[in-house]
DNA sequence: CAGGAAAAAATTTGATCATATTGTAGCTGC
DNA sequence: GCAGCTACAATATGATCAAATTTTTTCCTG
């Protein structure tokens, strides 16, 4: 069954394999989805070539495919920015996200095993630790790990990839919340879903995630026209 | 399709401005959307480099930009090709493209002038023109205008992108569908769209809107199930 | 001796870089 | 304040290197 190849090895062959500007773009994302990079910042290839140590090829691949991802944006001429959301945008995606992450919740909730919901509830409590130790970007870290791990269960590629865009381009705006309140606002219905997965009840984890959207995208709307 | 070299050509000028990636991603996504390229079918940089008459970096940049609309699809060991559709694929797009199609139908229906609804119903009637006529790629042209132009009113950026990325998604297959079954039994709600938008009545522009989606997409899947 | 499988060479394609060119922004002097 | 100049960043190409597929060769087996 398992093949003789040998591509990487268990412990850590897998880093030099995966080609730069995958590795360019992964980087970027990250440093885009928490919140390093602040919104309305430009960002330039050169200074990521410098930055990176890579060529301008590679650099160029993974933000075109950034700016298609609607992480970055086209600024006119030739600038390219982290995008800033007006309030139409976070409103759109309240919907969005709404209807395609309770969809996801929902069929996760069919597939998830018991060992499956431990290990959401092990992140979870890691995400409550990081709340009440005030630190930002572990916060938004395993708050992703903890939603991209449920609809990894849902077994549904496209609605997946159609709510990782969406996480991409508020991700930044989401920092900008977290530094204006502080972590310790921040809503987790967190707990809901994971007895609702329990449950095996479907409508109910659709309708915990559904709140749990709504409540901090709310919170982000609130802090963006203040802003 | 020519070089764009020539700078010094005569008065025209101002048309050419677009940078060659830009132009390439155009070229492709139109040949993609429109079912210009099978589905399964590879595609190459190299390949693309020659036909197109431009250097690797546009037509690289283009690619990704597509790869990541999920226009194409990265298969494995370096090879990009135009996506073959599972019958999973098409029932979580029935999903999202119902959720935010008939919501932009909606939104639509508060903005668009008696203007806006003759050039909709003037984009139907040529159409029409092209099912009776068995036109295919003027079928999938029009087609896609409609809505294109319905959604354009909407003044929803987001949602717009999110249903873009689906329609180039199953673009391909859909062209394959007609080549099937003709354009005879295609549907079209259009008609009743256009009304509900004359009545300003958002419900049901919505509601005929995902009938148009849904009838559309069953008969994608159906024949992707016996191909 | 023929057939086929494995190994090795060759071709094709992708990835990266260095460099030349072009367009845009910002500055200088008037 | 603006025309022209300068500097910098983005665009685009071709060359070079690496990886993978395909083809050819070779050797073993029946």
């Amino acid at each position: 069954m398992d093949l003789i190849k040998n591509k990487a090895s268990s412990t850590d062959g897998a880093r030099e394999k995966r080609p730069a500007h995958e590795q360019v773009y992964n980087t970027l994302r990250s440093q885009i989805m928490y919140g390093e990079l602040v919104p309305g910042q430009p960002v330039t290839i050169q200074g990521l070539t410098d930055s990176l140590g890579v060529g301008m090829t590679p650099v160029r691949e993974a933000i075109r495919r950034l700016i298609s991802d609607g992480a970055l944006v086209f600024q006119g001429n030739r600038r390219v920015s982290v995008p800033l959301l007006t309030d139409g945008d976070v409103e759109q995606m309240i919907y969005s996200r709404i209807k395609i992450e309770s969809e996801l919740s929902r069929r996760a909730t069919a597939n998830v095993t018991p060992q499956d919901i431990d290990h959401l509830e092990q992140i979870d409590q890691r995400l409550d630790r990081t709340i009440s130790d005030g630190d930002v970007s572990g916060y938004l870290r395993l708050n992703h790990r903890f939603h991209e791990t449920l609809y990894g269960h849902a077994n549904a590629p496209i609605l997946n990839d159609l709510a990782e865009r969406l996480w991409l381009r508020f991700g930044p705006s989401l920092r900008v919340v977290c530094g204006r309140f502080g972590t310790q606002s921040l809503p987790d219905r967190h707990k809901d879903i994971i007895s609702a997965l329990r449950n095996q009840d479907a409508d109910l984890a659709a309708k915990a995630t559904a709140q749990d959207i709504e409540q901090g995208m709310e919170l982000m709307a609130d802090a963006l026209v203040n802003a």
